[in-house]
DNA sequence: ACCCAAATGCGAGCTGGTTGCGAGAGTGCG
DNA sequence: CGCACTCTCGCAACCAGCTCGCATTTGGGT
């Protein structure tokens, strides 16, 4: 682990809140609401999914919004964002960021450990003095369940 | 390798062809310039670039016919695509598939041999039983010289 | 209570790719 | 060679997933 959160865990929807308005930011409804709908699940939440969810509770919060805050929150460190397969951008808190393996027939994401990627990290950093970051895309492949697909 | 190309590494572009006419399909043009100006290169072509070098020779070849010929060569096996970050989708010959490295700073490609991902293949076959297919989407980090950017 | 920068809602716009359609052109067959 | 059959093409419209410009609203320090 490294650059991923340098000690920014977020704890708690006030947490964040808090670290926002210390920055000059301000503290609204949109903000509050898309917080709650990221602390509520630990999935992979798309930016319609969490705007339909907030959009339950506060109507004309607008997907541009929920865009400007997810990137404005990973800029702060808070939430990151992972590519899955060809599909919208998944987020999700920085403290559950993890690797995933996709499978191309079915679109499961299984979450990988870390330590399944250190020795290919090792390989890139000492043949290419290349430092990966797995965590953002994910890495393609068929699953178990898919193996076989043609009956 | 198993899957990938099955015996079907396309050696020129009237072999495709005939391999084309072989399954019903035509010859055509469009096809012919597609073809011609996926064997000149190595590199990694995006459709449109493609598309713009086609177009110097052959300017009524429209952008949604690229795209629809690049689709009926994968589904031929003589193609791939490979995601490299967040731009346009790169195509390539089956037989120069590998995997890559993608800094996410510059932008640079690295063509990282497959032995590098064998270790991640056996673990993720093993524990999830898990084929991965690491060509498909890159590996995303930094580069080498990406890695002090803060002066 | 006042003020003003930060944030919002809205719609238009952008990139990358897909699709429906009618016209046109390869190819097998006679 | 010429016909017919159907595959493919060019085109424009469309779609997903974001992003941006702008006028308006609002949080919050004083």
């Amino acid at each position: 682990m490294s650059a991923l959160a340098a000690g920014t865990g977020p704890t708690s929807v006030d947490d964040v809140l808090a670290r926002l308005r210390a920055r000059g930011g301000r503290v609204t409804n949109a903000r509050r609401q898309l917080l709650e709908a990221l602390f509520s699940s630990t999935g992979h939440r798309t930016a319609e999914d969490l705007a339909a969810e907030i959009q339950g509770r506060a109507p004309d919060v607008h997907i541009s919004t929920v865009y400007r805050n997810l990137d404005e929150l990973e800029r702060l460190g808070v939430v990151v964002h992972a590519h899955l397969g060809h599909g919208p951008a998944t987020y999700h808190l920085s403290s559950h960021s993890h690797s995933h393996l996709v499978c191309g027939e079915c679109g499961v994401a299984i979450e990988a450990p870390d330590e399944m990627f250190t020795r290919l990290a090792d390989d890139a950093e000492s043949s290419f003095g290349f430092h990966i970051d797995p965590h953002h895309f994910a890495v393609l492949g068929t699953c178990k369940g898919c193996v076989k697909p043609t009956p």
